[in-house]
RNA sequence: CGGGGUGUAGCGCAGAGGGCAGCGCGCCGCGUUUGGGACGCGGAGGUCGACGGUUCAAGUCCGUCCACCCCGACCA
C-alpha cells in the first residue's frame, strides 16, 4: 500500500477528548475516527489489524472443531419475549417497530438465534456435539462508553456458542475454550489472566473472564500469589475472622449525639469498627409471581467491610439494584445514619453471614441521634437472608490459603459461560437421546470482543511516539520509507520503487511511504503508525551499501544489501512470528 | 439517571466591557529544502452546537434544548 493512497492521516495532536493512551494514538495514527459516542470507524490500518485479530479467532476456534456461521442481527422480539429477556433486559437493548409495527431489536449477544435455529435443527443426539461461532456486530447501548475503543456501544465479537448433550459434554467444549482463548491472546502478544466471574443475567453456572491487567481497566480482580486464586472483585470470596464468642449483654439504647457515620460512632463509643454493623439502603428490583416490583432492602455487613452489590443481588434474585432516596428509606421508619432493622418490618432484611457470628454490636435505633449497644443477631432481630454480600478487598485472606489477596484491575477481553440447560429450556431445543428422552441440549457461550482486544494490546504496546504493534495484529508486516522521490529520475525513488516491487512480489505486506514529505514527517509518521519492521532507503544507506532496517522496538539498525532485502525481510518477519509463538503456552483450567 | 466540564475551520486553541471571526498545525498553488514533524510567497476553508429571546447590532447577554468528555450509578 502506498501511503500517497492511504484513506487517512496522522494528526500531530490528539483530539482533546481521548485520554488514554490507545484512544489517543488509534485516532491520531489514523486508525479509528468517532462518529458518535461509543460508535466508532475503523479506518483501512485497524480494519487490517481487526482482519489479522479475527483470522486469529478463526483459527483457534476452528481448531477445536468450530463451525463459522453468521447470524441476523436484527431479531423479532418474539425470540427474545421466549426467553424472556425482552423484559428481562432493560434499555441497554436498543428496540425498534418495524413499518408494520412489531417490535424488534439489535442484537446485544445471540443466544436467543441460536436456540432458535438449533431447536429445528437438532433433533437427535447423534448431532452433538456442536460448536458454532460468528464474528459480527452487536449493539448494547451502554449508559457510559468510554476509553475509546475498550467501552463501546456498537462492537464486533467473536461469539461462539457449544451444543452438548451432557454436563461432560459441556464441559470439555468449555476447557477446550479456556485453552483456545489462551492461545488466541498469546498469538496477540497479550498477557491475560483468567478469572472466576460472575454468572450475570446469562444464567449459567460457571464463568471466566478473561483479563488484561492494567490500571486503566474498569474492572477490579483479587489475586492470590500464594495459590493462584484469581477472581473478579464481584465474586471474590474471603477469608472473615470469626470475633471470639461472648457472652450476650444485655441490649442497650445510648446517645450518640453527630454520629451518623461508622466513623463518628467508634470515636465517640471508643470501640472498633468491626464491633458496629452498617445499613446500606438499596432498592432492589424484584420479580415476585411474575411481577416486577421494587423492594426497600437493608444490607448489613460489620462496619469495617463494604457491601458488595453483585453478591447481594445475587442472593436476593434482583434483576436491578440501586441505592435507596432518603424519602424511601424515611418511610419506612429508619432513620439514615441511625438505622437498623430492629423492630422495622416492611423491609428485606439481608444480613452479610459474619453478623449472626458477631455479638455485641453496636446498631442503630432508628431514632435521631441515638444507638443500640450489645446487639445480637437472633435476639434482637432476624434477617430475611443470611448470605456473603461483603466484598473482598486488598489485603483479605485468600478464600482458598488466607495469604493476603492483592487488588488489580483489568480489562476484560474475553469471557466464557457455561450456560447449561437455561435457554434451551425456555425454548424447547430439546434432542432425543439413545434412551428415546427428548432432553434439553446443554449449552455455553464464549465471547471475545475484537476491538477491545486490539485496544488492549495497544495499551500494552506502545510509546511516547506511537504504537509498537506485534508483527501478529499489525496492518502491515514492513513500513517502506523513501527519502527519495523529488525528482523525475531519483535513484533513491527508483531503489525504493523496486525494493517496494520485490517485497510484495515475495508476498510481504509493505506500507510504502512515498510521499514527498520531508524525513522527519516520515519517520515520526512510521514510529506512530507503529508497524513493526522499518525499512528506510535514502542517499545515505545507498551510499552505505543498501537499505536500512529497524524495529520498531528496538534502537539498533542493520544494513542490507538491496539484492537480499526481500529474502532478510521474510526471515525477519519469520523471526518475529516465532518468538510470539515461542511464548504461546498451553493452559489448562485447572479444578 | 445524578455530579462536573466542554462545544469557534480537518486537529489543537484564542477571542467574553456586545460593533469586520482570529492564531498554530493541517490543506491548495509556486519556488527553495531533504536522515527525525523545513522555509518563503500566495491562497482556500466557518450556519461560532441548535432553537428562541434582549438589542440598532449577539460568537459574546438571557432562556430552552442537543452533542461530546470525565466521575458515579450501570455493564451479557
Amino acid at each position: 500500500m502506498r501511503m500517497s493512497k492511504l484513506f487517512s492521516q496522522t494528526l500531530r495532536e490528539a483530539p482533546a477528548d481521548a485520554e488514554i493512551p490507545s484512544h489517543r494514538l488509534l485516532v491520531r495514527a489514523g486508525y479509528i475516527r468517532q462518529l458518535a459516542a461509543g460508535i466508532f470507524t475503523a479506518m483501512p490500518l485497524a480494519h487490517r489489524s481487526l482482519t489479522k485479530i479475527e483470522d486469529i479467532m478463526r483459527e483457534e476456534i476452528d481448531a477445536i472443531g468450530g463451525q463459522e456461521m453468521s447470524m441476523p442481527v436484527i431479531h423479532p422480539a418474539e425470540i427474545w419475549k421466549r426467553t424472556g429477556r425482552w423484559s428481562k433486559v432493560g434499555a441497554e437493548m436498543g428496540r425498534f417497530k418495524d413499518r408494520n409495527g412489531r417490535d424488534m431489536a439489535l442484537a446485544m449477544t445471540h443466544e436467543e438465534a441460536v436456540v432458535d435455529i438449533v431447536k429445528d435443527e437438532i433433533q437427535s443426539y447423534r448431532q452433538l456435539p456442536i460448536l458454532i461461532y460468528h464474528i459480527q456486530t452487536k449493539w448494547r447501548d451502554d449508559p457510559r462508553p468510554r476509553a475509546g475503543l475498550i467501552r463501546v456501544r456498537e462492537f464486533t465479537m467473536k461469539d461462539s456458542y457449544s451444543l452438548d448433550r451432557d454436563w461432560e459434554g459441556l464441559d470439555r467444549q468449555y476447557r477446550a475454550h479456556y485453552q483456545a482463548y489462551f492461545k488466541i491472546f498469546q498469538r496477540c502478544a497479550l498477557p491475560v489472566i483468567a478469572v472466576e466471574s460472575d454468572v450475570g443475567m446469562m444464567g449459567g453456572n460457571m464463568a471466566h473472564e478473561f483479563m488484561y491487567l492494567t490500571p486503566v481497566g474498569e474492572d477490579t480482580l483479587l489475586l492470590c500469589e500464594a495459590c493462584g486464586y484469581k477472581a473478579n472483585r464481584q465474586i471474590a470470596e474471603f477469608q472473615k475472622e470469626k470475633p471470639p464468642q461472648e457472652e450476650e449483654k444485655p441490649l442497650e439504647k445510648v446517645e450518640t449525639p453527630d454520629a451518623k457515620t461508622i466513623k463518628d460512632l467508634t470515636e465517640l463509643l471508643d470501640i472498633p469498627d468491626r464491633k458496629t454493623s452498617k445499613v446500606v439502603f438499596m432498592m432492589a428490583t424484584l420479580l415476585r409471581e411474575g411481577e416486577e416490583i421494587e423492594q426497600l432492602v437493608f444490607a448489613i455487613v460489620r462496619g469495617d467491610m463494604e457491601l458488595n452489590e453483585t453478591k447481594l443481588a445475587n442472593a436476593i434474585q434482583a434483576k436491578a439494584l440501586r441505592p435507596a432516596e432518603e424519602e424511601e428509606i424515611q418511610a419506612v421508619g429508619a432513620v439514615p445514619g441511625y438505622a437498623s432493622p430492629i423492630g422495622l418490618d416492611r423491609v428485606l432484611v439481608v444480613v452479610d453471614d459474619l453478623i449472626p457470628e458477631s455479638p455485641n454490636m453496636v446498631a442503630g435505633a432508628n431514632e435521631e441521634e441515638y444507638h443500640y449497644l450489645n446487639v445480637n443477631y437472633g435476639r434482637d432481630y432476624e434477617a430475611d437472608v443470611v448470605a456473603d454480600i461483603a466484598a473482598a478487598g486488598d489485603e483479605d485472606p485468600c478464600p482458598q490459603c488466607g495469604a493476603p489477596l492483592h487488588e488489580v484491575r483489568g480489562i476484560e477481553v474475553g469471557n466464557i459461560f457455561k450456560l447449561g440447560t437455561w435457554y434451551s429450556e425456555a425454548v424447547g431445543a430439546t434432542y432425543q437421546d439413545k434412551d428415546s428422552q427428548e432432553k434439553p441440549i446443554v449449552m455455553g457461550s464464549y465471547g471475545i470482543g475484537s476491538g477491545r482486544l486490539l485496544a488492549s494490546i495497544v495499551e500494552e504496546y506502545h510509546d511516547e511516539y506511537g504504537l509498537m504493534l506485534p508483527i501478529s495484529v499489525a496492518p502491515y508486516e514492513v513500513h517502506l520509507v523513501s527519502l527519495g522521490g523529488f525528482t523525475e529520475e531519483d535513484e533513491v525513488q527508483a531503489v525504493a520503487e523496486s525494493v517496494y516491487e520485490r517485497l510484495k512480489a515475495g508476498g510481504v505486506e509493505v506500507l510504502f511511504d512515498d510521499r514527498d514529505e520531508s524525513p522527519g514527517v516520515k519517520f515520526n509518521d512510521a514510529d506512530l503508525i507503529g508497524v513493526p519492521i522499518r525499512l528506510t532507503v535514502g542517499a545515505r544507506s545507498l551510499e552505505e551499501g543498501g537499505v536500512e532496517m529497524k524495529l520498531r522496538d528496538e534502537q539498533e539498525r542493520t544494513l542490507i544489501s538491496e539484492g537480499d532485502v526481500v529474502e532478510r525481510v521474510q526471515e525477519t518477519i519469520d523471526r518475529l512470528h516465532q518468538e510470539i509463538m515461542d511464548n504461546v503456552k498451553p493452559q489448562t483450567l485447572e479444578e
